[in-house]
RNA sequence: GCGCCGGUAGCUCAGUUGGAUAGAGCAACAGCCUUCUAAGCUGUGGGCCACAGGUUCGAAUCCUGUCCGGCGUACCA
């Protein structure tokens, strides 16, 4: 009893109606509920092909639909050509006594069964602390991650980090620099091009309270050493913060194992074998101008060193290696530029890319006091991701970085999030958890008994069946969610779901109703309990029990 | 200059891939608590969907051009 049979009666009239290839037939769910509770367009698509206009067209399909009377209530036409459905109230006790003999696995689908994915976050170089856009690319990734992992794939959330090259070099000279001023000289020369957040220092006050001046020499070895602990701290800083956001992935790949275990080397062979570079200015050059792209692009620098491209091709055909029917890449939009190089170069060397699926999300900015906060890496004042979560917790953070399309540059309103207050979205969505709660801790109070099974056609309410009928829609919006690499739009879903609830907490009482209309009231709250907190697992945000 | 993203209510944003009267939150105004949590519910006001053309039964949505904002456009990652 889902929408697609009701999908095969149009199918099945179309046939009699001597159409021979039926087209896709698209329902939804109608902004006016007096339009009925499904809707279809498929006669207005038709007058093409069957040389008739679209209200005639409709009333032919339902002279031939053999609608069931135990789901369908009423079928009629409207306006240029909608055909509108109204279903029986037995249709949604069925419907609701299935969320409910599925229960916490509400909303899981096996689209995926059997394949694997791989969802690339966060990704940051072990240079610095989080700051928001970061957070907003972890609180992204996880949600696609487990949009994923509820569509049934097996998921792997991976974390793909580079320990080497000249940022990191940087933050080392950075850090002897503070080093040195803490133990020498107040005076001694800060680099030009540093890292000036004021962790670097502590970075080095750590060093100097351990090691004191061991490495005050500044040799390659001292500069290593002090790389080293640098790297270390920023490490763990970043996974306690991620932490924090309930974030744990799977497997960090450290790009420099790229080079050990000869990939690069290969990847650069294979690009040579088949014609692909060639040298130009003391570098290496990969025609990506023959490959459709605009212009060849330096993958190996005449110092020999390799450019970023190449082990970014390198990672990307690693990940194909391993088996992933679906590769997700995650971020920002200032690594916009890259994306068709890396991806050009993937298929060349014979790999199918339309299994990645590339995920850019625009930046944050900070408002506090309608003010623009600004968050530039050179004043060192630098508003981080723990900082924020000091202010205003886990589950608003993981809500505001999430609740926008993640193509829309996504403006934090610090005020907002601060305020403990109806005018806080995610509170809407806990409250309505919270109430739920405290219905079933009420019967309890109560000695109410809570029957097995309750007549729910008892629910006959409006906002009874609306409440059921967005219910019905959660799997739905996880598979849309999860198709547009968009958590935003499960967001807005559990909104409409929690409002859906709140009107029916207003207006139908459950304790002290008719006993058998409270047993019915009692399996809807619970239904509603389920989806709410299947829901907000997803989004990583807490379902509490009283607020 | 070129590429990508965006421009919808006072503000922040949705708009189910071209459908019925363009929606929500916040802000403003007016109501609803002796009964399961008022962090809630109900109602009112608020729109040249940036602008100009085009495509068709029908456009916020598709096409072309213009204007405005963001991010890119390296032998930096």
């Amino acid at each position: 009893m889902k929408y697609r049979n009701i999908s095969n009666y149009f199918a099945d009239a179309l046939k009699k109606m001597g159409l021979e290839e039926i087209p896709e037939i698209a329902f939804e769910t109608p902004k006016n509920a007096d339009h009925g509770d499904l809707s279809t367009n498929i006669a207005m698509q038709l007058p093409k092909m069957l040389k008739k206009p679209p209200r005639a067209i409709a009333e032919e399909i339902l002279q031939n639909i053999e609608a069931d009377d135990e789901v369908i209530e009423k079928i009629d036409i409207a306006g240029p050509g909608f055909i509108n459905i109204k279903f029986t109230p037995k249709y949604y006790s069925a419907e609701l006594e299935a969320i409910l003999n599925k229960a916490a696995d509400y909303g899981r689908q096996d689209v995926g069964k059997g394949k694997k994915t791989i969802v690339e976050y966060v990704s940051v170089n072990p240079t610095g602390l989080l700051h928001l856009g970061h957070g907003r690319n972890a609180a992204i990734g996880d949600t696609v991650s487990n949009l994923y992992d509820w569509m049934g794939y097996d998921v792997t959330r991976e974390y793909y980090f580079n320990n080497a090259g000249n940022q990191m070099n940087n933050l080392a000279k950075s850090i002897y620099a503070r080093y040195m001023q803490i133990i020498d000289s107040p005076e001694f020369p800060f680099p030009e091009d540093g890292y000036h957040g004021d962790y670097i220092k502590t970075i080095a006050q750590d060093i100097v309270d351990i090691e004191s001046d061991k490495y005050i020499a500044g040799s390659d070895d001292d500069i290593a050493a002090l790389r080293k602990a640098g790297e270390l701290w920023a490490f763990d800083k970043i996974k306690a913060t991620l932490g924090r956001m309930n974030i744990n992935q799977d497997n960090y790949f450290n790009e420099d194992s790229l080079y050990s275990d000869g990939k690069i080397e290969n990847i650069i062979n294979e690009f040579k074998n088949k014609g692909l570079a060639y040298e130009k200015d003391d570098a290496l050059w990969l025609k990506l101008s023959e490959m459709g792209l605009q212009d060849d692009r330096v993958i190996v620098k005449s110092t020999g060193e390799p450019t970023y491209r190449l082990p970014d091709m390198a990672y990307h055909r690693e990940k194909f290696e391993r088996g992933f029917d679906v590769i997700v890449d995650l971020f920002g939009s200032d690594h916009i530029a890259t994306i068709p190089d890396v991806l050009t170069g993937v298929k060349s060397l014979g790999y199918d890319t339309d299994k990645v699926k590339v995920l850019i999300h625009q930046f944050v900015t900070l408002m506090e006091n309608g003010e623009q906060v600004k968050m530039s890496k050179r004043t060192g004042k630098n508003y981080t991701l723990d900082d924020l979560l000091d202010e205003v917790g886990e589950d608003v953070v993981r809500f505001f970085l999430i609740m926008r399309g993640i193509n829309t540059h996504l403006e934090f309103d610090l005020d907002l999030a601060k305020e403990q207050s109806d005018k806080n979205p995610v509170f809407y969505l806990q409250y309505a958890h919270a109430r739920l709660c405290s219905i079933f801790d009420n019967a309890i109070d109560k000695d109410i008994n809570i029957d097995d099974k309750a007549d729910l056609t008892l629910l006959v309410d409006k906002s009874e069946i609306s409440l059921i009928k967005t219910l019905m829609k959660f799997p739905d919006y996880i598979r849309l969610s999860c198709d547009k690499g968009e958590p935003m739009i499960l967001a807005e879903y559990l909104r409409d779901l929690a409002a859906a609830f709140h009107v029916f907490y207003h207006n139908c009482r459950i304790i002290g109703s008719e006993e058998k209309l409270m047993q019915a009231r009692f399996k809807l709250a619970a239904a509603t309990k389920i989806t709410l907190k299947n829901g907000l697992d997803i989004l990583g945000v807490s379902s509490p029990e009283r607020m």
